[in-house]
DNA sequence: GTCTATATTTAGATAGAC
DNA sequence: GTCTATCTAAATATAGAC
């Protein structure tokens, strides 16, 4: 069947990646992990590249899925902290999202891949700006921040950490402690009486305009 | 000469991580790159996997050490996001710090890898923790902040930028703007009076308790 | 749609002349 | 220390039988 060799190359896609990375995919390793003939990869998806940007692509939005119904349970900052905590942690050991950072370090060099990762972090950023939109819907920043752009931060800051995770497992830790004292303090922020909150909203719009200007 | 074909070939594994990026990367792209023998990668460095590891710290060494004296001025959360925008600009223009998400990507399937970017990470964590420890020196954040891991949370989310810039610059750029609104909310907890501060710091020493639990 | 066989290119690595 | 020549393994990709 058709459908059935495409998905066992995609999934095989994602498994090679996981455990070969970038630089050790071929269609072979891809074709291995599928369990099926190294010549289909040809046949189903013109190239070895083709597969890979339609594998992020396709993992990724099933990624996405599993967790936008638990997105949209999130209300608070701390919330928001504690499922990004978790996605970290399960997927820090199935490898998924080190899948995307791989594919993040092969568009580097590859427009087509650029292309693809581009369309994947999308899918990831929609749903993050949904979450920031309604976690900072009543604190000073959610009149003036820049929410899409929060969210691009959010996703790019998570690679980053996903990378990190497996060359410096105790950094890793530290650093998510540490994030989370930082998301202690924005929530802090939302306790503040009604003078102080309007200081900060202007603290926030003159950092906007000084970030405009350069 | 012997160090003179060495450093050659250095330069030219970072001229060809960038051009070609990790997948690419091979003894005949870099000795091409380095305008050397392709033998000469083996003569001098053993494997092409030895001398990415070698270049990665190397190049990094190089790179940290021609910010450590703009570091070395930087007194506030401002001049830290400044210097931050600054060494993003001109990285992303020169490819240096994507050198380092092709090693990191690199890593997470090759132990030798690992090691030397672990070094390399390590080398930009321990300027960030000086800088750090200097500029919340008096802030709420500087008494109760994991410092080494808001370094590794720093070095991460940047690395994660760096990669993100080459597929969407736009999307990079509003992240930037969103980080910035983020400094300017911390630098507006410096200017709260006394009691609001120590409110503040009680409010992080209760998400440090929290992330211990978790 | 799938498999075998194969053409072609490129990779890592080494032996040996200079 | 450097270069040429070369071995071997592995890569992409395709033709053609089934």
């Amino acid at each position: 069947m058709s459908t059935d060799t495409r998905d066992r190359l995609l999934h095989g896609t994602i498994e090679a990646l996981r455990t070969q990375g970038i630089a050790g995919v071929s269609a072979r390793t891809i074709a291995a992990a599928a369990g099926v003939n190294q010549a289909l990869v040809f046949y189903h998806f013109g190239s070895v590249d083709e597969l890979l940007a339609a594998a992020a692509i396709w993992s990724t939005e099933q990624q996405v899925a599993g967790y936008r119904e638990r997105f949209g349970r999130v209300r608070t900052l701390r919330e928001l902290q504690r499922v990004g905590r978790e996605l970290h942690l399960r997927e820090s050991a199935n490898g998924n999202v080190t899948v995307l950072g791989q594919m993040l370090a092969g568009a580097q060099t590859n427009p087509a891949f650029a292309a693809a990762t581009r369309d994947a972090l999308g899918l990831w950023t929609v749903e993050i700006e949904q979450v920031l939109t309604r976690v900072l819907a009543d604190s000073p920043l959610g009149e003036v921040a820049d929410v899409p752009g929060l969210a691009r931060a959010v996703a790019a800051s998570f690679i980053g950490m996903e990378l990190l995770a497996a060359v410096d497992p105790e950094g890793d830790q530290a650093a998510f402690r540490a994030l989370d004292q930082l998301g202690a303090l924005l929530e802090y922020l939302d306790d503040l009486g009604p003078a102080a909150r309007v200081a900060a909203r202007r603290a926030v719009r003159t950092a906007v305009r000084r970030s405009v200007r350069a």
